[in-house]
DNA sequence: TTCAGTGCAAAGATTTTGCAAATCA
DNA sequence: TGATTTGCAAAATCTTTGCACTGAA
């Protein structure tokens, strides 16, 4: 999601741009990994002093509900936030640097979920993609 | 995962099989839903009366540990335990009554992740896949 | 001007830790 | 018996809420 769009959507959804949600919304568009409530807190508030842990919980519900921000999940270390990409994507997580890449692939993904739901008898509405590894960086430097 | 198999697990892993332990691993094998480390107390502590809380947290840790155990991510609602079945499956979670059911799917998964491997640089060493829609009795409930 | 948005402080909820007492092997 | 394990109480986190003040439109 680009960073622009993202104060638009805000606005044309009638919400206000403040100086904390422009803060909020620039540390969630430029980071590569994915940001704790309290990692942007910390971020955002070098551009914005003053800016209080509350906001960016409210700020993260807005964008979040907003489709602007995705929760990322992880063994032991819940409630990350990316900023999404266009469309419905898949979160690609480094487990050297936390950096966090999207892949499309719905395609791809189809022909599983017929499978199951014929076998199953589930309709099978939405779904959560996650896969971890190590990007080229870091597979570099493991050797 | 059979109850018995966790039982035996963990005492050949050299743990104790404490009543509390018993009375945790039957709760979790029996559910058919993922439940919170705090759902488990309130089930376990019917059993076994002066079941502590802090028990719950730390056996759930161990037999997570050991893989008996999954952690399932869902919004909104972190850190939900379902029992696991033998090798590595995917969850299937009814968003109606909360079941959830496993399936596997390697086979399925291989060529999208070998395709992302290709195309991203990244080495892929684990994935995450969690689909949700209705069961087919909350199917049935919903007309 | 006006009301959504903010920060603070306090309340809630969740999870972890220290330690003496209990208990499985 | 002896090392684990337990439960309690307290601490540490994390998240939400109430409310008066601020500031974007």
């Amino acid at each position: 999601m680009r960073e622009m769009t993202m104060a638009r959507g805000l606005r044309n959804r009638g919400h206000k741009l403040t100086q904390q949600r422009l803060a909020v919304i620039a540390v969630v568009h430029e980071a590569q990994e994915h940001l704790t409530p309290g990692q942007v807190f910390e971020r955002a508030g070098r551009v914005c002093p003053g800016l209080g842990l509350t906001t960016v919980y409210r700020t993260l519900e807005v964008l979040s509900e907003l489709g602007f921000v995705r929760r990322v999940h992880l063994e032991g270390d819940c409630h990350g936030y990316v900023a999404t990409s266009c469309g419905h994507r898949h979160a690609l997580i480094c487990q050297g640097c936390n950096r966090v890449v999207e892949f499309p692939g719905e395609e791809n993904l189809e022909p599983l979920i017929e499978w199951i739901e014929a076998r199953t008898g589930y309709r099978i509405d939405d779904h959560l993609l996650q896969l971890s590894g190590l990007c080229p960086d870091c597979r570099a430097e493991a050797g």
